[in-house]
DNA sequence: GATCGCTATTTGTCTGACTAAATAGTCCAC
DNA sequence: GTGGACTATTTAGTCAGACAAATAGCGATC
């Protein structure tokens, strides 16, 4: 994951994360209204130009909406693509509420598990080759090591790709930055995290026997479970 | 949705636009380069600056990536946010595969019953009247008019809010989308519609009555005909 | 009291210059 | 020849300052 710097190293990308996490925290609230860009750029010691280019890329996510006269106003948060991945950086970046990590495993729920079904029918070998070597990564490596967690990314974005739908394979960058943080927020918390390749490798053989049923049912269970690790690790009295 | 014009209204905006359907309907591949941005912009006979804003639009959609020297490239389809109410505006600007439709009625299929069933848990009050009255404002104004398919996109707006689940909410927009895209493909083709209708009372009903059960069964169904139905106005010969 | 038009404020656009990053190619040392 | 350091060049990134366009809110007018 090198990649990660090339948008926040540029100063517009930067001042896009910045007021990002501003607004996903609360700290500014839907309806308010941004200084104007003069005086915002200045505060912020940046020109003028790259300020709004940073107000572009929060408008394209949904966070914000310009218009002359009126100004930048933070919009209603119900039009924020929450699943984008880097608003979803951002959204961990401040402690997400409890409430949305739940929604967040739900939405895991509901995805992969149908997900899994589907790629049980139409997965094809080489599909099938990757979720193994990330798989046995996973095993080698642990959760514990950035090596093991991409591991773990590789397993359930390879399965959401096997559904050959686009649409759903889109969800997988948002399936995967959701699994990254919970996995942080896991470990951060020094609960002794259940091991997780059991579950793993029922999804896997039931993929790879051209079971759909089955590896529905498996990953209910691997979701389920992770979502029952997470909550205990927020609320150690669980 | 007199709001559409507001980001294409605006030079950036649709320069976006027009690249973005560029991109989606492939005519730039991945991995393509674009010309460089004085070259692109004189072309365009726009200014620079607004060239950028364009680009930055573009990249906070995962459409394309700039590095100095490189240039700007096209990135990979599973960078794209498909689901993405503009950029989801551009591939139906563009007749979208059937295979790409398909794909989005599997999603559908996948996030609806689900979210139906949610909405019949923990749905309010104040929800349950906007959905009874999305649905009569459906049936006296019928799917041919924009009112009617509004009061449609009401509908399953207000299913996916009932969730209480953010992150689910969020598909809406995208949901919506579909909703309203593929009901204009329908009337395209001036297949004869099936009366719309009974299906959505039974999801309301199911839901006012607090039964998740028969909520994602119902949902299931509803979503199936529609599915059946674009099917069938696609490909004629059923 | 309603309507129309004006004005001040804000974003939008333009121009042109300079900076910094990254690649590709050269040249040198071995 | 082969490897690696270096430099040239191309590109996006940033900056500054001016002018244009849109519009919300106010005030004059009827």
């Amino acid at each position: 994951m090198a990649r990660e710097g090339l948008s926040t190293s540029r100063i517009h990308g930067s001042i896009a994360r910045t007021l990002g996490v501003a607004i996903v925290s609360g700290q500014y609230a839907p309806g308010d209204i941004l200084n104007n860009e003069i005086d915002s750029s200045e505060q912020l010691q940046v020109s003028r130009s790259a300020y709004r280019e940073a107000i572009r890329i929060l408008a394209a996510k949904g966070l914000v909406e310009s218009r002359p006269k009126t100004g930048t106003r933070v919009t209603e948060r119900n039009r924020w693509s929450l699943l984008d991945p880097e608003v979803l950086a951002w959204v961990f970046e401040s402690e997400p509420s409890e409430e949305f990590l739940k929604g967040l495993y739900e939405l895991r729920m509901i995805v992969e598990p149908a997900a899994a079904a589907l790629a049980a029918e139409r997965r094809d070998d080489g599909q099938l080759e990757r979720m193994r070597k990330a798989l046995i990564q996973m095993e080698n490596r642990t959760l514990a090591t950035e090596a093991g967690q991409a591991a773990d990314r590789d397993f359930h974005d390879t399965v959401l790709e096997a559904t050959g739908n686009a649409a759903l394979f889109t969800l997988s960058s948002s399936i995967g930055a959701a699994v990254r943080w919970t996995t942080i927020f896991k470990q951060r918390k020094r609960e002794l995290p259940r091991d997780p390749m059991p579950d793993h490798w029922k999804v896997f053989d039931a993929i790879a026997a051209g079971r759909p049923d089955y590896a529905r049912e498996a990953m209910e269970r691997l979701v389920g479970l992770a979502l029952e690790d997470t909550r205990a690790a927020i609320d150690p009295k669980g």
